[in-house]
DNA sequence: ACGGATTGCCGTATCGGCCAAATGGCCGA
């Protein structure tokens, strides 16, 4: 059995969280966690790499995670996480999934409760028994519960970044059966939902069985749940579903209508379909009251029937797309290849894992014509985020890769963090020297809607702010959006023209498709970017296209599908009308107070404003690099 | 557990907010 890298991977992410349960050692703890990162950006697969020896090589692996790693590929698994498993009830894993239980309250409940299962954990919070543990209290239950509901909502539903590879593998594996006449996604995998339950798979074929054989024996498939003469229910190795579906080659389109959902469009055609005196189901169209077959082999067939072009499976949620239809104007949906730029990418500079030089090449090798690296800033201590003095260094960087490769634009940008306040991460003279300024939340999550809203205006009102970055702070099933007024944050957007962003994250997808609508309504346009922390994060613009297609955006709704110049001066004007402002802040500014002629901003003086370093005085030197 | 220098040993992300308990552990970024 081979194992991809991610499975690799996720046996090393297991026993890191296996052993935190057990009070191991934290830098252990650390060593297995970045073993399974660095397995998961490997070039090649382990197994390959082991018998080349280049494995050995790879920083991150010693002697200890490469035993182990031999043993994963001969034996599937290695001992001691076989061991550890069987020391720790599985529930506590899955607890360790709840937002505000870490390994510690999970450790203790368990010790204290005796509770293993989060369905355990939400009965004993619901009793008061969590608040009266140590360290616990009302509102840490309370907080608990809701954490629950989050985890809950999500469970059992797998990230659209997680399905679609596996789907796709699927598809290739049953088109290389023989009898399979024809294989298609359907389901809310083929509408590109951000999240999926089970994967919906349609094939055409006339001999079921041999399909089915076929299918049973892809090495992806752990067991086969349900088999029966039209429909195979089974679970894949990844824990995800799957339902197989063999239908006749004449009904196919009509089947795969039907099963791409969603269901109401699905009603909405067959109501249609009624007006015109057609009764459309799986099998297909049909006069009135008869079994006079009008079509369905194909889904053009369908919609044709009910007199619509063929509508993109991204739209089919009733949501206007069937009056588009009619009136000639569906979208004409953006695609990948119509990106050209990425205006979120991370480096090493901060907790990217690719250099400068990198990450340009990596976006030179899309063919994009432009590329934005955006760091983060000082405040995200975690991540050593860039000062002012380090952003200035790294922009010599930043030249250098652009001059050496001569492919494509690089531009001088940052991931500015909104403070609790509303304030910049950065002095506004700093930011406004940029390229580009992605402005994004990153601490106070829980502030109520209109302190967070105010917040969020006032950075945007900052003028300095090109784009803002995954707006609603959502991770899907482990963190709610923020409360924000995106309406009115939309609103002031136009207003300001500040881009919002569509970050491609498989956990984001922020601004999610419905806001992604609004925002082209109101004509604000959506950044797809990728906030790639590595060069094949690159690749994840695949579902920001995903859900820019299912919020109905089209190349000239997206920022980075145009050319730099019309970005460029987009960021120029706002900031000619921002000039007085900065000039303001900076004479207010003790000791920079000296009078400059006021100059466009591309080419003022870079009257550098001594840093100010607290009150205090003390020149502790935060730890250098 | 890794990796690098003290080659048998030592250091290894940070930092602030929250909440429970009255200064500090835990969590998340």
């Amino acid at each position: 059995m081979r194992l991809e890298n991610q499975e690799v991977a996720a046996i090393f992410h297991e026993i890191a969280d296996l052993l935190e349960l057990g009070d191991g050692n934290p830098f252990r703890v650390r060593s297995f966690r970045r073993a399974a990162q660095v397995i998961q950006t490997l070039p090649e697969h382990v197994a390959t790499m082991l018998e080349a020896g280049t494995l050995a090589k790879v920083p991150g692996i010693g002697e200890g995670i490469l035993t182990r790693i031999k043993q994963i590929v001969e034996t599937g698994d290695c001992t001691d996480h076989l061991e550890l498993r069987k020391a720790h009830p599985p529930g506590l894993l899955e607890m360790l999934r709840i937002e505000g239980m870490g390994p510690k309250k999970v450790r203790l409940v368990f010790v204290e409760l005796g509770i293993r299962t989060v369905d355990e954990l939400e009965a004993a919070a619901r009793a008061g028994h969590i608040a009266a543990l140590p360290r616990m209290g009302d509102k840490t239950q309370a907080n608990l519960l809701k954490a629950i509901e989050v985890f809950r909502r999500q469970t059992g539903r797998v990230r659209l970044g997680d399905a679609l590879p596996q789907a796709l593998a699927l598809l290739e594996g049953l088109r290389a059966v023989r009898e399979v006449q024809q294989a298609e996604l359907a389901g809310s995998c083929r509408r590109l939902c951000e999240t999926i339950g089970d994967l919906d798979l349609l094939v055409a074929s006339e001999q079921s069985g041999p399909v089915m054989d076929g299918f049973a024996a892809l090495p992806q498939v752990a067991e086969v749940m349900l088999r029966g003469e039209t429909k195979c229910s089974v679970r894949l190795r990844s824990g995800l579903q799957v339902d197989l579906r063999v239908i006749p080659p004449a009904c196919f389109g009509a089947a795969l209508h039907y099963f791409t959902g969603s269901k109401m469009h699905n009603i909405a055609v067959r109501d249609r379909g009624k007006r015109r005196g057609l009764r459309i189901s799986e099998y297909g169209v049909f006069k009135e009251n008869t079994d006079e077959r009008l079509g369905g082999a194909t889904e053009q067939e369908i919609f044709a029937s009910v007199g619509l072009p063929l509508i993109p499976p991204e739209l089919r949620e009733n949501q206007g797309e069937i009056e588009a239809a009619e009136e000639g104007r569906l979208p004409a949906l953006i695609r990948e290849q119509d990106l050209r730029g990425d205006l979120h990418v991370h480096t090493s500079w901060t907790d990217g894992t690719a250099s400068v030089a990198e990450m340009v090449a990596a976006a030179a090798a899309l063919g994009y014509s432009y590329v934005a690296i955006t760091d983060h800033s000082r405040s995200l201590a975690m991540a050593r985020g860039l000062d002012e003095a380090r952003l200035a260094e790294q922009r010599d960087e930043l030249r250098r890769a652009e001059e050496s490769l001569g492919k494509l634009r690089v531009l001088a940008g940052l991931e500015v963090d909104i403070l609790a306040d509303g304030s910049l991460d950065l002095p506004l003279e700093a930011l406004a020297q940029l390229d580009w300024v992605v402005a994004s939340i990153h601490s106070h999550f829980n502030l109520p809607e209109p302190e967070m809203t105010a917040r969020v205006l006032r950075a945007l009102e900052s003028g300095v702010v090109d784009c803002l970055g995954h707006p609603s702070g959502r991770l899907l099933g482990q963190r709610d959006p923020i409360a924000i007024d995106l309406d009115r944050v939309t609103r002031e957007a136009a207003k300001l023209g500040v881009a919002l962003e569509l970050n491609s994250f498989p956990d984001r997808l922020d601004l999610d498709a419905p806001h992604c609508r609004q925002a082209k309504d109101l004509g604000v346009p959506i950044v797809v970017n990728t906030d790639a922390h590595a060069t094949w994060h690159l690749a994840n613009r695949q579902f920001g296209i995903a859900t820019a297609r299912r919020g109905w955006l089209e190349p000239r709704d997206v920022l980075n599908a145009g050319p730099l110049e019309a970005i460029l001066e987009r960021r120029r004007e706002r900031l000619r009308r921002l000039q007085p402002k900065l000039a303001l802040s900076a004479g207010g500014r003790p000791g920079t107070a000296a009078p400059r002629a006021p100059a466009p901003p591309g080419r003022r003086a870079p009257a550098r404003p001594a840093r100010r370093r607290g009150g205090s005085g003390g020149g502790s030197s935060r730890r250098g690099r």
